[in-house]
DNA sequence: ATTAGCACTCTTAACGAGGGAGTGCTAATA
DNA sequence: TATTAGCACTCCCTCGTTAAGAGTGCTAAT
């Protein structure tokens, strides 16, 4: 019975691995032969007809050779696959690239979906880090002429946001000094999730001394802190016209795809779903519940700024894609950012 | 004579309208019988092959119709084609789009590139501003913790450019305030090509008074401008997809298209060339030189600050396109983005 | 439990024929 | 001289046919 198992899991990798390998459906005969299996093609051929019934293998004709199914996929990525490790030459690549160039977190986030895609010949992603539960280090407030002042956020080294404020008042230099000395003050080493909260608790406190001042530096806070989204950055899009044009299978939608990608907000959704946990996740075909992206997988993982995870990174591709060699990939960079973020001037 | 010109001229626009609109070569009874033509299909044959030997047209293979050649484009865009606007609903839109939400100016550049290949159907583009030869209004420096320090360049209303700094000696707050004093004090007015130069200047003249904090200065100018390149934001490369997908004659290099759409750099490229003059501007077929791109058409307008040109907008799609209509979108938007960066708080 | 054998299915490529669209040319016409 | 009718010719496209090939599914034998 083990022995069993056993024979069929491997068949069931051989054939992805081989799907993954040639975008061609895999023959039994094909099997034995290429594979060394000690056992004839009519034998696999039931054992296909098994996993074929159990779900985990479809063909696309009667006569065709079998696909993994999505389910065969999560089996395979589950249980069957080996971990990898990139090559020296893949991981000095990255290494070197990020040493290149690194001054603010948009060249970090730009250059790690680059990275991404270009390693994996798939779509990179990253998401910005979502800040909101971190700690304000300082705040800093710069005219900017007419009614305009730029917000800047600093809350762990290297992670900065920044802001336009447009006021429909006048504001003294003067004034923008105090107000930043005074938000300076109460607001330092609180999570960024309470600024608007403490703002109107100070206001309450404090009302005697400068309200004008504290009432005009609540709207600042509150336009500072509205519509914090994260954003997606995603590179290599092309490379997934690439991978579908060998697939002789599903042709169609491909712009949909295309649209779904470039339209980032439903990778962004994705995404986001992912981040709730830590380390790698792979999700196949239509586990991500977009139908645009139902011939498609994400391999994603987080990274964190201290011990909170703020963001996440990863590939996109077709679901016949090399699985070990991307979670190599994307667990890789992941730990390449998290240094980043941590590391310097921590 | 003059009579006979007008005729050619007017098939040969027909020509194009008709492959433009149906992605089909125009045939000579097709025209007579499509657009009231009166002459017989025989006389029409006549003409296009002239067209044809002129070099204007062309036929894919002997007993096809015609299609415009990239002279015969060109001819078209410089003489035949009528003005056009857009409709009311389009130019509402376009309106109420940048009302709804325009902070900074990343958010209306995202903006601008959205707009424009969601309207145009083609994939759609805006540079970001190069200021080099603008004046540089405010400095101002930020300290972020560690070693790093945010430059805040303020250049005109809603034009700022920020950019990390990495030092590699500590720099205390209070020296930070001052020499944030001295540089708006001495660099103020300048435009910002000459701020290495004047940095020099003035350690020569005043080297006696504060000599270790203007060396600082100079370090910290020489970081915040170097490498100060133009960036691309490229919108809707999924609609070039599938115009393509309409063309039945070259399906071929869509691969290498898309590639190059996202590498950016070479239509960074070729957009800069464009900048060098005003106006709206088409770039037919070969006439961009790359390779790449040769099956495909630029139409793009540069937009000012104060009153010089700073950066360029735009669309990219196939040969074969709505020329007018574009040519008004990309004049439209450019006017639009010109009010907004030169309107408020100017 | 495994396998050999074979019929059956479906794909793919190649071929050819027929139809159609459209041109190019020539000779007639206004 | 400019236009047009007429017609042969070219080339594409579609469709049906055919043949080869790949691979399965099943049955019966081992």
């Amino acid at each position: 019975m083990n022995d069993f198992k056993e024979r069929k899991k491997k068949i069931l990798q051989v054939v992805i691995r081989h799907y993954v390998r040639t975008a061609r459906p895999a023959a039994s005969g094909m099997i034995v032969r290429d594979y060394d299996f000690p056992f004839s093609s009519a034998t696999v051929r039931n054992v296909l007809a098994e996993l074929e019934e159990e779900g985990y293998l479809t063909h696309p004709y009667t006569s065709a050779g079998r696909i993994p199914t999505d389910k065969g996929y999560r089996f395979y990525v589950d249980r069957l696959m080996e971990a990898q490790k990139l090559t020296q030459e893949e991981e000095r690549h990255i290494a070197r690239e990020y040493r290149a160039k690194r001054r603010g977190l948009e060249e970090v986030m730009r250059q790690t979906s680059k990275m991404l895609s270009l390693i994996s010949h798939q779509a990179g992603f990253i998401l910005t880090p979502t800040l909101d539960r971190n700690f304000l280090k300082h705040i800093e407030l710069v005219a900017l002429g007419g009614k305009r002042i730029l917000a800047v956020l600093v809350i762990q080294a290297g992670l900065i946001r920044h802001k336009t404020i447009q006021l429909n008042y006048d504001l003294k230099r003067s004034q923008l000094y105090r107000i930043s000395k005074i938000l300076n003050e109460k607001l330092s080493g609180l999570p960024l999730s309470q600024m608007r909260e403490e703002m109107n608790r100070i206001i309450e406190q404090e009302s005697n001394k400068y309200l004008g001042l504290l009432q005009t530096a609540k709207g600042l806070i509150g336009q500072a802190f509205t519509s914090e989204e994260s954003e997606i950055y995603l590179e290599g899009s092309a490379n997934i016209l690439a991978s579908v044009k060998e697939d002789l299978y599903d042709y169609a939608g491909v712009g949909s795809v295309f649209r779904a990608i470039e339209e980032k907000r439903i990778i962004l959704d994705i995404v986001r779903r992912l981040v709730q946990s830590e380390g790698v996740k792979v999700l196949i075909g239509k586990e991500n519940l977009y139908p645009e992206l139902k011939d498609f997988s994400v391999v994603s993982s987080t990274y964190k700024s201290g011990n909170r995870v703020v963001g996440a990174l990863g590939i996109i591709g077709p679901k016949r894609m090399e699985y070990p060699k991307m979670v190599a990939l994307v667990d890789f960079v992941a730990k390449v950012v998290n240094n980043i973020l941590n590391s310097e001037g921590g």
